[in-house]
DNA sequence: GGTCAAAATTTAAACGATTAACTTATTGAA
DNA sequence: TTCAATAAGTTAATCGTTTAAATTTTGACC
């Protein structure tokens, strides 16, 4: 900067008001300064300006897993809204699920990790925090940022004083079970995820609130538990087929688990959906990749990604919003795994 | 720090002493300046630094579709090996696959996005980038960062100056087809990826190496398009299995083409692997989801972050390397796909 | 007690921007 | 003519570190 001022004979001063165009400045000159910086291959030195404004225009985003499903999506979600604000993304991928996925209960030692990742995005000076959260909520002792922005996505957070970005677990089970339902299946059993996961607990809910509501019994061997993985589906579904009264549809709280369920009934020789009907949830890239295709739910990934960036910048700008918890809709993506019975 | 200064009675420049621990500083007087430090909570400013020492301790990553499967793993990788250094990930994501996936001919603009993308991580002051390149070295016109080193990740750079890690398209690919051949399999079909795709180019050459060597003739009606996906997987295998001579074996080129197969083949009333043997490549979590289980390649995606992390931090460190091309090997997954003819 | 080298500490100049406060020039109304 | 208001540009402080160079302190040795 200061060669430019050199070169067009003004102080930096007028080189920096000419940049930021908050300041009057001849025509005339802003013209040379101009010409100077086209001349020379000058660039901002944005840390300096960092150092200065106190502002480094860079958003954290804590992932539990990037590898995870819908993280990438979500991160995409983000980076995207961010850059038209002209963010950018400092990434902190925590590797919490692949050293703790089976050990899900040494749960101080989470917060442990969570916090030293909180507080190297804090180190970086960045301006908000966007936090991937994938685990249970009765995850404690994480420790807020004081003076830096955090909203949750995909998980909402055990504070009440926070703001988080998720969708409707919930509803969405209770729209799939309906579907089956609908369809005249009254044995519908269900092969949930992880205990700890608030997905699964969600999910449940819902299933459970659809087939109350049309006044079918649940009996408890038709509750399994699953651990979200191909293998656990196909051993559940086992199971279910082995009961004297089978279901005639399953729902598989995750499309993983689904190709599971697909598996183990083809094992049997038995046909979908003609013998046993399946849905998934997640609308996973594998869903239209079974043969028949996996009548499944979609996650609006993206779009909660887009939304928490939006919350967070809104705060950045000032904007004095009271904490909130958005629930995005899920929708439903029928093929062809589900007959009429 | 002005503030610990002013607490334990030094000069500031005693306190960055300290917290370097590169000058000496007496017992006493350091004792003296940790316990001020304990008190308040002190966080070093590390935009501060930056600006003084000129180096971020940041990398830029540049990815052209986060999305895109094996990226995540990838980022993971280089996220891991710089964690050790004490580096941070800037991500840069372009989002071009999702732009122009179908209309890979625009080349141009295609390097204008990239070019945009790396010009915004030099902005930042990354002390290096690592470009996880997915497109066809065909892509000209991409401007090489002067003064911060560029590393490619996954498909090597039409740069001979450049140093990239890849994987070994080619041996693996002749590896897997040689596999069919040792089973006794002569009508061996292969379902290529997009045209311009720099893997899809070194797969056919190791598939044709393996049949050259074994005197195995290839029909050109055995070498066929798709495009990646599903659907041109299912549609290239229904061609195959409608000719005269119709193969005992496909080796799709991705995992998502070969569950494209499975369908086809399935559709037809035909056995995997009795009538047909298939064979992938990826090791995409739907491999092992199939049933029968998917035989197919293994990519070292992780390693592939982590070796060209390590390249990068080397280059950082002053080393004076020769740009090289390093190529990972892959491992073949057997699993339950193909049989003996 | 004096000398001198080594050790400990401080001073002050960077790094590259922004901006409040100030100076000078220009315009226009009373 | 005078004065205020506005415009254009400059000066210099500031952000929070690091570090070369200067300065002071320490302690060993004669």
């Amino acid at each position: 900067m200061k060669e430019i001022a050199a070169l067009s004979g003004v102080s930096v001063a007028t080189v920096s008001h000419v940049l930021s165009g908050k300041k009057n400045v001849s025509d005339d000159t802003r013209e040379r300064v101009l010409q100077a910086i086209e001349l020379t291959n000058y660039k901002l030195n944005t840390i300096a300006k960092s150092l200065r404004m106190n502002k480094t225009s860079i958003i954290g985003v804590l992932v539990e897993d990037i590898c995870g499903l819908p993280v990438p999506e979500i991160v995409d979600g983000i980076n995207q809204r961010l850059e038209e604000s002209g963010y950018q993304v400092l990434l902190s991928n925590l590797r919490l699920l692949q050293k703790l996925y089976n050990q899900y209960e040494q749960l101080s030692q989470c917060a442990d990790i969570i916090n030293r990742g909180l507080q190297l995005l804090e180190d970086a000076r960045v301006d908000g925090i966007i936090y991937v959260a994938m685990h249970d909520r009765s995850i404690g002792g994480i420790h807020q940022p004081v003076g830096t922005p955090l909203v949750y996505a995909y998980a909402d957070s055990a504070d009440p004083g926070s703001t988080s970005v998720t969708y409707d677990n919930v509803n969405s089970a209770y729209e799939i079970t309906r579907l089956l339902i609908q369809q005249g299946h009254r044995q519908i059993a269900i092969i949930a995820g992880h205990v700890n996961s608030p997905a699964a607990t969600h999910r449940l809910t819902g299933y459970r609130r659809a087939m109350d509501e049309a006044g079918l019994p649940v009996p408890s061997e038709y509750i399994r538990r699953g651990d979200w993985e191909y293998h656990s589906g196909a051993e559940q579904t086992d199971a279910l087929l082995s009961l004297a009264i089978p279901p005639t549809a399953i729902f598989a709280m995750n499309d993983l688990m689904a190709a599971g369920c697909y598996t183990a009934i083809k094992r049997r020789e038995l046909r979908i959906p003609e013998d046993v009907s399946v849905v998934g949830f997640d609308n996973q890239e594998i869903a239209s990749c079974l043969f028949p295709g996996l009548t499944t739910v979609a996650l609006p990934n993206k779009e909660i990604g887009h939304t928490a960036a939006g919350q967070l910048l809104r705060r950045l700008d000032g904007e004095m919003l009271p904490p909130t918890g958005i629930n995005l809709p899920c929708r439903i993506i029928q093929r062809e795994s589900t007959a009429k019975r």
